[in-house]
DNA sequence: AGCGAATATGCAAATAGTTGACTATTCACA
DNA sequence: TGTGAATAGTCAACTATTTGCATATTCGCT
């Protein structure tokens, strides 16, 4: 299933601890998968007893002694098959819009503050990629293979998030032009 | 929690039967949620026992009797509040962005593939909706604020998969020319 | 010394979701 | 008459996820 699938990736990409990966979870993998780290650890110890990871333990000076995971090489078989399968759409949950079906429910004003806070979550979400593309990935052609696909997927983020940008600008005019056809 | 709150939407939009619920499930609600019918119908029965909403035994003729489902004054209460709370973030779970981070692992032309087709889902659902707008929604200034909201929900689903499709073209373009440089 | 934070890991219960299977009614068609 | 499709609904087992809780080490600070 997915989990197993986005850990073995993650690890491909670097091997680390559990709390490591936990953490990329919360960071650069998050933007595409998350876990808790309940799960993560969880995942890991079925993934090593099926041998599609190792883990090692690496003492530590000044922290506590750390299990570094690596993917074995049927990990990555694994791995590379499960790529080459046709993906599963991604169904979306949606509290957001789930609200907005109904949003005449509550007064515009409501609807316009649920969206004004929306669009500035996405507009830091967006400011925080493109700091990211800036800093590490300048120049993409001058990347390595695994550089590029990593680039990759942060321009979807980019394209997701100025997406939801400008529909928040367009349902934002939309609200208050409702608002002021209510208001006379 | 969410699914309870998406069927109190979806019920308020249009009181009807859980098999007729669960068709919006699988078509205009399940842009921004999903649910199994199974899932509904016992969620069904968990709004009725605390009163969110009422079942009302509908007979029929040409087909077996129904079960009617519709918000109760309490159940709408509870959906305006749930409204006016900060919404969570939707966190992503997308299989083909875990494929993409290590896409590396694999031929570019299975990369390729893989983006031609999520293309096509892409073009063919943005056409689908497209169509709906030019059907039901082609004068959105004359409708009804719950018509309008509607509309709202549909016009973020446009932006998702025109952002799909520009993200698909680029990659695609900076896939080829990853192909032609290992070419050489 | 004790506390909180960071690093590092793990167990368990409850909830949410998926999948499989099933029953019943009605209609249309071979 | 039997079959398949559509309408309408239900039970159950399994998996995935969330939430709560916990342990241990190390460091820095009061």
């Amino acid at each position: 299933m997915a989990l197993s699938h986005a850990i073995l990736s993650a690890l491909t990409e670097r091997p680390c601890s559990g709390y490591d990966l936990a953490k990329q979870f919360d960071g650069s993998v998050g933007f595409f998968w998350h876990a808790s780290h309940q799960q993560i650890y969880r995942e890991l110890t079925k993934l090593e007893q099926q041998g599609l990871v190792t883990a090692e333990a690496v003492p530590q000076e000044g922290r506590p002694d750390k299990k570094l995971y690596q993917v074995t090489e049927a990990g990555q078989a694994l791995l590379r098959d499960w790529i080459a399968q046709p993906s599963k759409g991604s169904p979306l949950k949606d509290e957001l819009l789930v609200k907005l079906f109904v949003g005449y429910l509550v007064p515009p004003e409501t609807a316009i503050a649920m969206l004004q806070q929306e669009r500035s979550h996405h507009a830091a979400t967006l400011e925080e990629y493109q700091a990211i593309e800036q800093r590490y990935f300048a120049k993409p052609a001058a990347m390595t293979p695994a550089g590029q696909f990593q680039y990759i997927t942060l321009r979807n983020g980019i394209h997701y998030e100025t997406a939801w940008l400008t529909w928040c600008d367009e349902t934002l005019a939309t609200l208050r032009s409702m608002n002021q056809g209510q208001g006379e």
